[in-house]
DNA sequence: AAACTAATTGAAATCGCTTTCATGAAAATA
DNA sequence: TATTTTCATGAAAGCGATTTCAATTAGTTT
């Protein structure tokens, strides 16, 4: 026994008036006569009529869904930056469609092409790198597409981030400052042009400007998970490293758990600074130093970007730097 | 410029064929002559024609998409089971919309209309509490509801969880076999049925069956976060407990770390049990004793019996529970 | 009251695909 | 070879809205 669709030609019919004054009230359209729409509309109540969005995606082009590209929903830096744009999304009046690619390039081209089979008016692309073939994709999509804590060096997609090169070089030169000679850089893999290309140039740039010398085998690629920080940690041990900046907030927590368990002390023996400032930092003990991101505004602004976009309006800036800041918690020593 | 768009009609055209072979072809159906396909499959690839899933939703009535209503994305133990949802989504070729209900009645029946009018194929639901308004809404829906990591005592909606009573029990009875006599239960809203009706249940079962006094000045009622943790823990210490279980991790990760600032050892002072098994529960230090939930798959089953139901099979068990488990750690003496 | 403008309406085409039904061709059976 | 069956295919009718354009009605202005 389906359950009986009311449709707009039934609306139209009990009001005894044309399809195309329904779908005028509905849609808020003025013209149309106050006494007329006051009858539509209870008609429409009386009927209980829910308008068809898949019907009005077909007829307007507009299907007021915009995707969203996630490597993992469970990835707490992430899904805040996630809660930002859906928040935005929800006041625009647009659904997200949600999907995990796991980081993977070509999982994310076929996610991206179902969500352009879907119609939907706009993307917001979350991820660790943009290869070619992704760019690729960008281009030809016909629908815009924002990209939300996340770097592409070689194109043009509007994007909202921080300045991670400077954060890290902020960071970095904090602990120069406190007189650390051998600081390790953990990050998650080189092969991310996050990784690669900025926070490894953060890091470069402190170390010159300190005239400290680099040593490539203090830099450690990992992945980005707690168990990833809990296996790091003695090799970061036995290179003598007496600081560590970290790309993960959760491998940052397995090095500094294993790191006490190991008998090193944080941050007597080894400071550690990390770079989301999620929950995880201050769940820790010590808690955790950490470059402060406006994760939900990330989001937020980036989901912003898009509806002008979806709407032919021009963005004031393609490339949104937010602000960036240093908490400083208890697993650095306090600043000279 | 708008980009151009190529149809099923264009295909058509070019290949020679009706619109109908050519959707045939595009949909699996194997009344084509392969020489036919091949010539269609040929110009579709040529024209890079992508079916329009908008324009099949509606011939079809099927939209290959499935909302999923989530209290809080940047809630782990939520987004845990969302990404089973997802993977099991994506193996079906289904999509999710997601959308954010805060955990509010109001905003829970509005998100779910819109995924309704949508045509979503299917809905699966989490929240902690379900009131008549929103049983009502299910009822109404012309697509499948199930519940994941959601309890309904009232309602025959499908459901996936584990058994949340009996978990608190045998964890609280463990508590009680080390010779606690005072434990205090720290939950989050007792309006909300997870709460007022299954931990607590389990926890008085526990009492009962040890002969315990029930104390309800021992029930305290708080917020899901580490702050709301944070803010508890002298409450629980004044109220001379010496064990307590909690009913979320970061809130448990609070009450721990409140603890051991003000001097409260865990687990000598205070042993702590927790419920969700998520990552929090081995970062903090001491890590934390929990119930163990089988988060993916709550998901991942949830969202398979939604499939089921969503191509009208029957459900071999309208409700599923999982099974759970509990893993030691720190946070509680070894037994006795 | 005539003439003209503005405000309301409805008819009908469209959006891009699925699906039913009829038909002709090819294969199988008698 | 005549007659059935089975296959392949296409024509055309929706699916439930939006939107254009023309027609009608109501209001204004002389």
């Amino acid at each position: 026994m389906e359950k009986q669709t009311v449709t707009i030609y039934d609306v139209a019919r009990e009001a005894a008036v044309s399809m195309a004054t329904v779908s005028r009230v509905v849609n808020g359209n003025p013209n149309v006569k106050p006494a007329t729409r006051k009858k539509v509309l209870a008609v429409i109540e009386r009927l209980d009529y829910r308008p068809n969005a898949v019907a009005r995606g077909l007829a307007s082009k507009r299907s007021t869904t915009v995707g969203v590209i996630i490597p993992d929903v469970t990835n707490i830096y992430f899904a805040s930056l996630a809660r930002g744009i859906d928040d935005i999304a929800m006041m625009y009046k647009y659904n997200i469609i949600l999907t995990n690619s796991d980081d993977a390039g070509e999982q994310e081209v076929n996610v991206l092409n179902t969500l352009m089979a879907k119609q939907v008016d706009g993307v917001i692309f979350m991820g660790n790198h943009i290869d070619d073939k992704l760019r690729a994709e960008f281009k030809r999509a016909k629908a815009p597409v924002v990209l939300a804590g996340t770097v592409d060096p070689q194109g043009d997609t509007p994007s909202v981030n921080i300045d991670y090169a400077a954060a890290v070089e902020e960071s970095v030169t904090n602990l120069i400052q406190r007189g650390h000679k051998k600081i390790a850089l953990a990050l998650g893999p080189l092969s991310q042009s996050i990784n690669a290309e900025y926070r490894l140039t953060g890091y470069k740039r402190a170390l010159n400007k300190a005239k400290l010398p680099y040593d490539d085998k203090l830099i450690y690629e990992a992945g980005y998970s707690y168990d990833a920080g809990t296996k790091l940690q003695p090799v970061i041990a036995d290179s003598g490293a007496t600081a560590v900046f970290v790309g993960d907030d959760e491998m940052a927590a397995g090095i500094i758990n294993a790191s006490i368990e190991s008998g090193v002390s944080v941050p007597d023996d080894l400071e550690v600074i990390t770079s989301n400032d999620t929950i995880v930092t201050q769940i820790t003990r010590p808690a955790i130093t950490s470059i402060t991101q406006p994760l939900y505004d990330i989001g937020a602004v980036a989901m912003r970007m898009l509806t002008k976009l979806m709407n032919d309006k021009e963005l004031d800036e393609k490339t949104v730097t937010l602000p960036y800041g240093i908490a400083r918690r208890a697993s650095t020593k306090s600043a000279k």
